[in-house]
DNA sequence: CGTAGTTTGCGACGAACTGTTACAAACTTT
DNA sequence: AAAGTTTGTAACAGTTCGTCGCAAACTACG
């Protein structure tokens, strides 16, 4: 059971319950319920027991999860525990503010390398990431056991990152460019839109 | 049947498809096939196709679809054609790079105004927006009919933010911050977390 | 002109997933 | 001790999705 693959609508949710999580660990709270979880996420607080129940008794009746062992727990569900190294391309306006935000470090990422093309942003510290040299990219990859490369970078530019990246042996890529990344099928892209993401809740807010 | 609300489903799927055919479209394409849709966003091609032509003969069979017009009739079925104007809150890394990079102007969405409580950002030049001083909020959201707000503030400020933009009657608000926000229950957060959309990733890469 | 190849549109069917209702058990609060 | 919460779990109906199959329309090419 736990040794099956999650499918996607179990894993989305998941992650989801994740994301709320460690938003209300930061905001003081230990303990929480799944009707709490419910009007943050959207889904049903049967739904959620249900997910949840599949794999082990974390709560407590009367009480609720506590949020700390909720989270071990699930991460050990989506085996995404300890720390994943990810590099960042890209040290304009975008990649900064991603450098410095701490969205991947919460999550257990690490920021392993940060870099640029332009030679006066090389050696810049962003937080505490110095920007180096576009040409050190396979050679940190392969260093650091990178697994995920986040493109903060031009449209124009990205397929060329991305092929470096997929010839470095990065299989996860996350997209900010406006770019359409044709990679080989073992190698998944994630591109973030927000836009997109607008539009579909002002559908729901028209009708 | 095209008066009725469409599906949570169908709704994130066209989203998803207008994506794509956005990027497609910047990169010089004209027509695309379902299969080549399918191939960027993991969907069924048989699954796209009728998702579509439940709405209308859009495709030229032998050929695929014309991208521009697609576009336009996936708005229309969305009912997001049009200009919709959004204020964006905070001026820092993030907020300059969501005004310069054109991901909102690409999908119909206007940056009426940009917001800032430091008093050295106001006045500040951002693309072609001015920032202006939070005091302004409901003023503006009056005067130029803003349907959503953009949160690109520190997590300590976003509720403050969140409750202002709610009294100032915005429905929909989009939150960069990693604060879990209160809003009533017909006020609509999408909080971004793209670190959790890595961890979803990540897990179907390891198992 | 004709033939081969491509792609849409559409129907049908089974499997999987989701929402809902219901309720006992465990825990807290008063 | 009693009342109120909340989880864990079962059962069932409805919806959605993936898949297979195939005719119709279009292009390309000789």
């Amino acid at each position: 059971m736990a040794a099956d693959r999650l499918t996607l609508g179990v894993a989305a949710r998941l992650s989801r319950y994740l994301q709320v999580l460690t938003q209300a660990r930061k905001m003081g709270k230990t303990s929480i319920s799944s009707q709490a979880v419910s009007e943050y996420t959207g889904v049903n607080p049967t739904q959620i027991r249900r997910d949840l129940s599949g794999f082990g008794k974390f709560g407590k009746r009367g009480v609720g999860y506590d949020i700390d062992s909720l989270i071990e727990q699930i991460r050990k569900i989506l085996r995404t525990s300890g720390q994943h190294n990810i590099a960042l391309f890209g040290a304009g306006n975008l990649g900064q503010a991603i450098a410095t935000s701490g969205v991947f470090a919460d999550h257990g990422f690490s920021i392993s390398a940060m870099f640029d093309v332009d030679p006066t942003k090389v050696g810049m510290r962003v937080g505490d990431i110095t920007v180096r040299d576009y040409s050190q990219l396979s050679e940190i990859v392969a260093q650091d056991g990178v697994m995920v490369g986040v493109l903060a970078v031009p449209g124009d530019v990205a397929q060329r990152v991305a092929d470096d990246l997929v010839a470095a042996g990065v299989k996860i890529i996350f997209n900010y460019s406006d770019a359409l990344l044709s990679v080989p099928s073992d190698v998944t892209v994630h591109t973030s839109s927000p836009a997109v993401e607008l539009l579909y809740a002002l559908y729901f807010y028209l009708s």
